[in-house]
DNA sequence: TGAATATATAAGTAAATTGTTATATAGTTA
DNA sequence: TAACTATATAACAATTTACTTATATATTCA
């Protein structure tokens, strides 16, 4: 008997396939540590704006993020509470690091600390 | 410093992408255990043999399989000497079991057990 | 060698994906 | 309230994906 119940083969390749683009996979490895809004990510990854909604609805989508309204700006961060929380785990773990885009985020001075 | 080193997190989304499948992934988990050929795969799958054969290219194509002609079949199994077996191991550690669609072949008697 | 079986590949098509531009919505601030 | 900023969504185009059918290649066996 499997320890984990009712994951489903099927579902779990949606979900693979929505990680499975690199814009979207670095955004979650990005906010496994602190939270980031759209704002942020179009300034990371020199994409559109609407691009870059279009990417956050997918992991939204899926539940594999929360979002938190703060004044004008929303940010997202990792739903610890997903149900797929604990599959996608081993697998961010396993990426490198991309905290050095926050950082030249702070050293241009568009990041975003609100509240 | 991360331990890995030169893991790309442009070719895991590519890897990723390839997981994302439910015929794939479900080939992979499969052949984890044993090895099969594209036949059993065109049973257990329900598609068409050229269907089945783009799907294990895709495969190949990233390295995560290998195979083996063993008379007039091509056995495929999991690529252990993969530079990404390290990052699918824990993927399919959490996928449910497929081994109920080998014995489903072989109570149909249409395993194939060569040599 | 010729027929049969297993597999791979090519070409074509329908659907899905990912970007674009335009526009709508929500909150802030003067 | 009007102008501004941040975000979401709609509509569209280009590309990619995942099938299909047809055909080529490789192996076995009579």
């Amino acid at each position: 008997m499997d320890t984990q119940l009712k994951i489903d083969i099927g579902k779990s390749a949606k979900i693979l396939k929505v990680l499975g683009d690199k814009t979207r996979l670095t955004m979650l490895k990005l906010i496994e540590e602190q939270t980031c809004c759209v704002c942020e990510f179009v300034e990371i990854f020199q994409m559109s704006q609407p691009s870059i909604s279009q990417h956050v609805r997918k992991l939204r989508d899926v539940d594999l993020i929360k979002e938190e309204r703060k004044g004008q700006w929303v940010f997202y961060s990792l739903n610890h509470n997903s149900e797929w929380y604990e599959f996608l785990l081993p697998i961010l773990e396993q990426l490198p690091n991309q905290q050095d885009k926050i950082e030249e985020l702070e050293k241009k001075g568009t990041r975003i600390t609100c509240c």
